[in-house]
DNA sequence: AATAATTCCGTGTGCGCACACAGTTTTATG
DNA sequence: CATAAAACTGTGTGCGCACACGGAATTATT
């Protein structure tokens, strides 16, 4: 096991000074181009690789991050993922990174974009945020990029701005899941129903990727003998309405027999069905929330997909860290596992730290 | 954002040097009692946490890490879980640790005994391999504990020795989840086979767990519907002979149309029922191995669960770096997901760098 | 040619901690 | 009571690096 070359390993064998090496790594100019060529090679014939822990150490300054996230009391989803945030901050806090979080209210556009200046009116050197709302998240790309802040997109995915990456679902491919998980358990001649429990104004663009992406599958493999059908339903909180609206559409529909919910509401149709005595349907939706759990346990709901909201907390932190201390390059996509949930698999993925930490 | 505390900064507070500090909270002794008490008072109530970079950076010495490892070169799965060893060792070699890789050939229990001591004899402080052969993982286990050198049972579990953790999968778990995968696809009367293709010599304790979960399930929901079958068959590498005793399985058993494959060697299963034209059963396998992949993206092998050998490489050498310098306590036991991987989320798992790194 | 302005380069200090060593106080021993 | 032994405590150095500062060598300006 030959020791670590050190900078002082290369000033030396370069003939120079210490001082002078820190001036070439760090590209701080000052250094006469034939000095610098040398030691260039000298690193890279020595194969240096910059000692992270005594470099972080004596950098000794606290780079600010901003996370803009929707208020994880509201909502179990985000509460998971503002976990996966606060353990990156465990990890990376070492390294000298600070995270502010800045909460809004996800119901509200105008909140976030209130509480996102709140938060780039501090100077961060980076922010972290979900452009859930278009127009106000223009605003605020806007002002990131004027003042050279990078910003990480996370969980949703949007098209303008250019941001040091998007850190989310493949919306598009987990509807073709979707739609596999659906397949295997329908046979010939049964109908299967993409169920959109949300406000149609809201419509978002993720929710018809979604759908499309279920809707390709049946294409590709070409197998019409699978109807499905499309529906949107909005009073999703009202309990009877749901109820009534699922009994009429399975009275229209004898052969329907699947139920693909495009958002993390699927206990809301499970209770709906529960009550009309439709027991036997099978049934695709999202996310680890409790109460899509406990219906996972009592074998009502079949499969969801996880999203990894505490993995994309936890990478949004990453990416930024590997940005700014790191110096790496980030890939400005990055797709997390669509991970498929079953009764028997659930623990891992609740129970599941996100025990990966970090130092590149 | 308040300062970080220090040793310097209890030192202070507590009326004593750093020097004392230090040996309060390293426990080196020689301190009085009442200064004891008085220095933990401090940390306590400053709620300092030691900087683990500066603690790693002065700490300056090598903890040599030995890991005995299938040959990787000759099996894919043993490959990945490689991978997983090295890219460990890329996060905690930052840290002082170095890893050194000793290989067997996985048919000859004796080449296991034989590394694994010229392994010992280097006298690491931390080991890391599957007790695959009972025998000759017993006489390791011996020099181990002899020694006091800390192991980490990785993918395989044994039920001897005092392991600093077993990391790998639930058998019995996956073989329950298998059950239910190919539960979903099964239609009321028709038959499953649990298909073990391995010498039954060698029968391993975890394959005999998986079939018990499996059978475990349909216990559980009560499902008469389904009927079991069990199959052991040896000449798995003879296609012809394989061919023919599935065609004389499917005779006998005209309702057989799902399978269970409780190894990796799904593909020769798919191999041997396309040649007798059985292109309809339903197939749950194991592993992301090559062959296996491009069946289920042929949409021949419905499921497979991933065992996640990358994984269990990355978190045998996390855990020797928890023991070994973080000095925090490591879970005896730790079962890494059940991955459900069909062809729409292959890739996910596949390209999935462990990048997760570390830094408790 | 003398001075000023640049360009280039080496030295020194500190980040927070671990550990060696020397120094001081207390207790044991004759 | 003197001395030896043991118990306790403070100081100093180095880990590898980032960066400030000042000095030397070079070039520009009068």
């Amino acid at each position: 096991m030959k020791r670590k070359v050190r900078i002082k390993d290369i000033a030396d064998k370069a003939g120079v000074s210490t001082g002078t090496v820190d001036r070439v790594l760090h590209k701080r100019g000052n250094v006469s181009e034939a000095v610098r060529k040398r030691v260039l090679e000298v690193v890279e014939e020595l194969g240096y690789e910059r000692n992270l822990l005594a470099s972080a150490l004596a950098y000794n300054r606290i780079i600010p991050i901003v996370a803009v996230l929707p208020d994880p009391t509201k909502d179990p989803y985000w509460e998971q993922l503002n976990k996966g945030v606060e353990h990156g901050l465990k990890v990376v806090k070492h390294y000298g990174m600070s995270v502010s979080f800045y909460y809004f209210d996800y119901s509200e556009p105008k909140s976030f974009e209130r509480v996102a200046e709140e938060a780039l009116a501090t100077q961060p050197a980076g922010m972290l945020f979900p452009p859930m709302f278009a127009q106000e998240a223009n605003k605020v790309i806007r002002v990131c990029d004027e003042g050279g802040t990078p910003y990480v997109f996370i969980n949703t995915n949007f098209a303008t701005g250019t941001p040091l990456s998007y850190i989310g679902q493949d919306s598009m491919q987990s509807g073709v899941l979707g739609a596999r998980l659906l397949d295997f358990g329908l046979s010939p001649g049964q109908t299967a129903c993409i169920l959109s429990l949300d406000y149609s104004t809201k419509a978002a663009q993720h929710l018809k990727d979604k759908e499309q992406g279920f809707r390709s599958y049946f294409e590709e493999i070409g197998n019409k003998e699978v109807q499905i059908i499309r529906h949107n339903f909005e009073a999703f909180d009202d309990d009877q309405q749901l109820a009534d609206f699922l009994n009429d559409l399975l009275r229209q529909h004898p052969s329907l027999s699947g139920f693909f919910i495009t958002n993390s509401r699927a206990h809301k149709a499970i209770d709906a069905l529960s009550q009309i005595g439709a027991t036997q349907v099978k049934l695709v939706g999202f996310d680890l929330i409790d109460k899509n759990i406990n219906y996972l346990r009592a074998n009502k709901i079949d499969f969801l997909i996880n999203q990894n909201p505490m993995e994309q907390g936890f990478q949004g932190i990453v990416s930024l860290f590997k940005h700014l201390i790191l110096k790496e390059k980030v890939k400005p996509v990055q797709y997390l596992p669509l991970d498929i949930v079953v009764k028997e698999n659930t623990d891992y993925y609740l129970k599941r730290e996100p025990a990966f930490q970090l130092v590149g």
